[in-house]
RNA sequence: AGCGGGGUAGGGGAAUGGCACCCCGAGUGGCUCAUAACCACUAGGUACAGGUUCGAAUCCUGUCCCCGCUACCA
């Protein structure tokens, strides 16, 4: 029997509330999910929130509760955007659930037993506007580039993870092509040539109270980058499964920005854990809105409960994926979107299956029309795996599908056009009828839309079995 | 300043060496099955200046402009 797909997402840190960024990446899952399924393939999809660390316990103070409760409070707001979005994931997982906690520590006990943890004394530069430490290239004359003042030097105790001895095989993977698209994998590889050093992975727990302790060093609080990670393998065993029978992951997808600690710190965790590394890793472009990104402070950050009320979760699966580039920066607009919406949802496929299933009722009187849209269905059954071998999400990639997907609708609507059913009469057999049917491709787009929009497609069946016409998308 | 990403019709987005494509908008005509929709035709474009090439939006050099990295933030 073969492995079971999986797909994880990165797992959403809990300080801020779920954005429309969050949302894209979540929906790529779950679209690349019900591909597989479609195929007939065993689907696993792992997502899930990161909740440790400094920032989520300053968040928390300001709200005036405690860490965990600020963190149950924010995680749930994530949780629900699969009751919200169709978002089908199978699995939550939380870093603060003490199945996790316990197995972080397991995993710590075992990469210190095979001496790849060692405790260090920890010398560096603070600067204490950026709030981080700085290495030699990051100054100048001893001070901070981006706040020009001078950085203090600090000393602790720290565990280091031994990543330089990481470094050959990472790359050899890297090498394999394990990270999409070429941008990405062109710097991380740059990156992981220039040379990897040891990395600190716990803090003193007077600097970070909010983290999971090392187990027989409680003064250490365990670094959050380092113990979120192993969320990708603690989720399956939260879930119940055993972590061999759906590692590695088939799929994992990122943003930009955590690229280096999936794409090199990672990969060694996993090397030094004996586990196998996972096939591909995507990794997305970030959103503009209006052409700033979105921050709190201007005020312009868009979330998924304002997608949700403007378009509804279907229309919002499809514009997402159709009006921004998944892996590149783009840029949220409004107005775009709307026009989009009309465009091609209303517009375009909803009125397409209108006037089709408006043509095809009219034919029903004479001619039995379900037994040949049943057929038709057949025909298309019959060629389902030729048809998804062809799709866009074969190679990853959302937008070429969408427009193909779009052509289809473009061709159908010319064809009616041309061939003016509604002028057939008495001459209208079954032939005909067929052709039509066949020239809507109304199955076919079905198809190819199901990973996107899920439950239109579901009502467009159903009107196909009915003969009754419902806007699928009205007009704003 | 430095580093990174960009500049494609009126607006937004594709195309990475080979007839520049899609959505919205404008104009003219067609059609009436359909959600004032649909179809055809028309106008309009690769920031600027050089270079490489049989051929450049795409590669190289320079100029101008925009965005990100410096406050929450994927």
């Amino acid at each position: 029997m073969s492995k079971p797909i999986l797909i994880t997402t990165s797992i959403a840190y809990v300080n801020a509330q779920p954005h429309v960024g969050h949302l894209l990446e979540l929906l790529s899952a779950d679209i690349l999910k019900r591909f597989y399924r479609a195929k007939g393939e065993e689907v696993f999809f792992l997502t899930g929130t990161d909740e440790h660390g400094v920032k989520v316990a300053e968040a928390a103070k300001v709200a005036s509760v405690s860490s965990q409760e600020f963190a149950d409070q924010n995680s749930r707001k994530f949780a629900q955007l699969k009751a919200d979005f169709s978002i089908d994931y199978d699995y939550f997982v939380r870093t603060t659930a003490p199945g996790h906690v316990e197995f972080v520590q397991e995993c710590w006990q075992g990469l210190k037993d095979k001496n790849l943890l060692e405790k260090r004394t920890y010398k560096a530069k603070y600067c204490s506007g950026c709030e981080a430490f700085k290495t030699e290239s990051e100054l100048e004359n001893g001070r901070c580039l981006i706040h020009h003042i001078v950085v203090s030097e600090v000393e602790e105790e720290n565990y280091f993870f031994k990543l330089s001895q990481f470094q050959d095989q990472v790359l050899a993977w890297l090498k394999a092509g394990s990270v999409y698209p070429a941008g990405p994998h062109q710097e991380i590889t740059s990156f992981v040539e220039a040379g990897l050093t040891d990395i600190s992975v716990s803090r003193p727990k007077s600097k970070v109270p909010w983290g999971i302790e090392v187990k027989d060093d409680p003064d250490q609080i365990i670094y959050v980058w380092f113990e979120a990670l192993l969320n990708y393998l603690s989720g399956l065993k939260l879930a119940g499964k055993e972590i061999n029978n759906y590692w590695p992951a088939d799929v994992q997808i990122i943003g930009k920005d955590i690229l280096r600690f999936h794409a090199a710190i990672w990969p060694a965790i996993l090397i030094a854990l004996d586990l196998p590394l996972p096939k591909k890793i995507l990794v997305h472009g970030f959103i503009n809105v209006d052409g700033k990104k979105m921050s709190k402070s201007l005020g312009n950050v868009v979330g998924p409960d304002q997608l949700l009320e403007r378009y509804g979760s279907e229309a919002t699966r499809y514009l997402l994926f159709r009006q921004l580039s998944f892996y590149d920066d783009s840029n949220f607009v409004w107005s775009d979107f709307d026009a989009l919406y009309n465009g091609e949802l209303a517009n375009g496929l909803g009125n397409l299956v209108a006037r089709t299933v408006s043509l095809l009722a009219k034919f029903q009187e004479k001619i039995d029309v379900r037994k040949l849209l049943g057929q038709s269905q057949q025909e298309l059954e019959a060629n389902k795996q030729e048809i998804l071998q062809e799709s866009g999400l074969e190679t990853f990639d959302f937008a070429s599908e969408l427009e193909v997907i779009n052509g289809l609708i473009k061709k159908a609507d010319l064809w009616i056009t041309e061939n003016q059913p509604w002028t057939w009469g008495k001459e209208a057999d079954e032939t005909k009828i067929k052709e039509l049917i066949e020239a809507s491709n109304l199955c076919r787009i079905a198809w190819c839309l199901s990973p996107f929009l899920p439950d239109t497609v579901k009502s467009l069946k159903n009107q196909l079995t009915t003969l009754e016409s419902k806007p699928l998308f009205p007009r704003l």
